[in-house]
RNA sequence: GGAGUGGUAGUUCAGCUGGUUAGAAUGCCUGCCUGUCACGCAGGAGGUCGCGGGUUCGAGUCCCGUCCAUUCCGCCA
């Protein structure tokens, strides 16, 4: 070893110890008689210490010679600080130096590597090597590390294994776009990157492995946001011989298990909301309910008054947002643009403000008399102060648009607190979606998940109504992670691979692997998948999974550290038989 | 595929209705400084204003195109 130490390590108790520590310079401060280094690594900060007079000349021009991020072998004796600095854990302390010996130079770092540091975005992804070696941002890794350890400890707890499964399999046109890799022994034909180990994990419960999980990478080649990258990491997890109660509690604990661990919180038990009221009362299958601010559907009271706008329309619905009846004619101008936004793309917003002094005032005052205002506030149990909005349009706009303005008054008011969290299970999931452009059904899951047995007679006459063994596990409005009771009966599975519009050999090709193994004694199993990436960023207070990667992706798809994607010589192309369109050819 | 925002010193940004030699902070370099820890003080270097075209007597500024970054919509079983 070459030090004695590390970085972090160093207390008031190691007083008079003659130590060795390597690390990096993070900074020099040469005030004349006296150079002070601090010396970095993934622990700490401690500083040393060279005095005129009293360090070798020599070791002390060497010293003033140093240059940021050099990495330095520096030898010393422990010695109590004349200034302390309570800032910091090593600051009662500093190493007097005795011998430098330079590691490696380094050129002068494109931003400042610190806490705070004067690099964007872009140029720390060019350096991310350089970036994590800030305190922040390695912390953030620990903190996946530890969630990690965390549910590698309960699952262990519970007797599940960790099976690893291949991640060259086979591509299916169902969901989202495979990542595709060519064979070069098999010319003309293509792996694909797993989506999610779905299939093998089902056939490890035809196995026998009853409890399964792995924290495994998943590929999926769509477009992306701050919280999807191409590639990302899911608790992959399955049980057989269990009910979805048996899911959601186990899973439930896992979540408990970490909240405890790793943000010292108890969480309460969570709550079970059904997908329809979701959709009715928040208009959206992932509600934020650190607030209320619930939906309420106002056909009755608005329409059939004159307006016109109301009249014509499906759906007119609202919020009431506490305390806001005080906004100007500007902020509700801001507002209703802000609605109108292609994004959002609302028609307009209309609001009514329940006054301090008990008159309601409302943008459509023509059309409604105090009296039918007053029949409003009532729908919401709104208060002098409160301000009412409104939106109207088919039941899916309405619903959409209203979810969004809904989240947006919630972040207005200080209701969306990072430090707060709120976690519930969605259930009872529609089976089925209907695509209008391809005029058929897609498996809102996925197409191993079973319909609710009550439900099964109408699988033929009304898919759309058909309820799914399907749950969400929801927090703080993000899609944390779902899953489902499988399908384990060849009949059914055949009969939704029908449904969802696969001929008999279509169906073979691609899953006959699954089916055939269905008729080799499946057990009855289900299970879920947690989203890794997002649960770090809840953890971590931060929207973006990005800072909790080591080594992310652009929202173009590229690490721009490696500049990858990249091309292939034409040797490789020739191996795989691949051929890339002229008009790409650079 | 679509919409928004941004691209100016190593870095983060300012730069008005187009008008001398494009600024600040920070970083860097030099000098001074014996208790600093956002050290301080004095001085200095550092720019293809993303790229291409256009309008104009004149473009960092206006217009068109393009590239890059970023956020959102579509998409993401």
């Amino acid at each position: 070893m070459l030090r004695t130490h590390h970085c972090g390590q160093l207390r008031i108790s190691d007083i008079n110890t003659p130590v060795v520590l390597c690390g990096w310079v993070a900074k020099i401060r040469d005030i004349g008689g006296m150079v002070y280094i601090d010396l970095r690594d993934r622990y700490g900060i401690t500083q040393l210490l060279l005095e005129e007079g009293k360090t070798d000349a020599a070791t002390l021009a060497a010293a003033r010679k140093l240059g940021r991020e050099f990495v330095i072998k520096a030898s010393g004796l422990v010695v109590e600080r004349i200034s302390k600095n309570d800032k910091i854990p090593t600051g009662y302390i500093e190493i007097r130096i005795s011998e430098i010996e330079i590691l490696n130079s380094a050129k002068l770092p494109p931003f400042i590597i610190e806490d705070k540091t004067d690099g964007g975005d872009e140029i720390r992804m060019k350096y991310r090597y350089l970036d994590l070696r800030r305190d922040i941002v390695r912390k953030n890794l620990e903190l996946r590390h530890q969630v990690a350890k965390e549910t590698r400890n309960y699952l262990d707890g519970q007797s599940f294994i960790e099976v690893e499964t291949p991640v060259l399999i086979k591509s299916t046109p169902e969901g989202a776009r495979d990542f595709v890799v060519p064979s070069r022994m098999n010319p003309g034909e293509f792996y694909a990157l797993p989506q999610s180990p779905q299939t093998f994990k089902q056939l490890l419960m035809v196995a026998g492995f009853d409890r399964y999980y792995q924290i495994v990478k998943c590929f999926r080649d769509e477009d992306l946001r701050a919280d999807r990258q191409p590639e990302f990491t899911q608790i992959d997890c399955e049980m057989s011989f269990i009910t979805q109660e048996d899911i959601l509690n186990m899973f439930e604990g896992l979540i408990r298990h970490l909240f405890k661990t790793v943000k010292k919180l108890d969480l309460p038990k969570l709550p079970h909301m059904t997908y329809a009221d979701a959709m009715k009362y928040y208009g959206n299958d992932k509600p934020d309910i650190r607030f209320e601010m619930k939906f309420v559907e106002m056909n009755d009271v608005a329409k059939g008054k004159g307006f016109v706008v109301f009249d014509s329309t499906e759906l007119v619905l609202g919020i009431c947002a506490e305390g806001c009846a005080s906004y100007t004619r500007k902020q509700l101008d801001e507002l209703t643009e802000w609605m109108k936004r292609p994004q959002i793309g609302a028609k307009g917003l209309i609001y009514m403000r329940y006054e301090a002094d008990g008159t309601l005032k409302s943008s459509v005052d023509k059309f409604y008399s105090q009296e039918d205002l007053k029949s409003w506030a009532a729908k919401f149990n709104a208060k002098p102060g409160d301000l009412i909005l409104v939106i109207s349009g088919s039941a899916n706009d309405a619903r959409k648009q209203l979810s969004e303005l809904r989240l947006e008054m919630g972040t207005r008011l200080g209701l969306r607190d990072k430090d707060k969290y709120s976690a519930h299970w969605v259930v009872d999931f529609p089976l089925f979606e209907y695509n209008e452009e391809e005029k058929r059904f897609f498996a809102m899951h996925h197409p191993f998940t079973s319909p609710k047995p009550e439900d099964m007679e109408m699988l033929e006459t009304n898919p759309a109504a058909v309820r799914a063994n399907a749950y969400d596990l929801v927090i703080n409005g993000v899609e944390i992670g779902g899953g489902s009771i499988r399908i384990f009966n060849k009949a059914l599975q055949a009969k939704m691979f029908s449904m969802l519009g696969f001929s008999d050999e279509e169906a073979k090709h691609q899953f006959g692997f699954i089916m055939e193994a269905f008729e080799y004694g499946a057990p009855p199993h289900g299970g879920l998948a947690f989203g890794f990436d997002r649960l770090c960023s809840l953890f971590g207070g931060s929207d973006s999974i990005r800072d909790f990667i080591a080594f992310p992706k652009n929202n173009a798809g590229r690490d721009v550290m490696i500049d990858s994607p990249s091309t292939i010589s034409e040797k490789q192309l020739d191996e795989l038989s691949i051929a890339v369109k002229e008009v790409m050819k650079k």
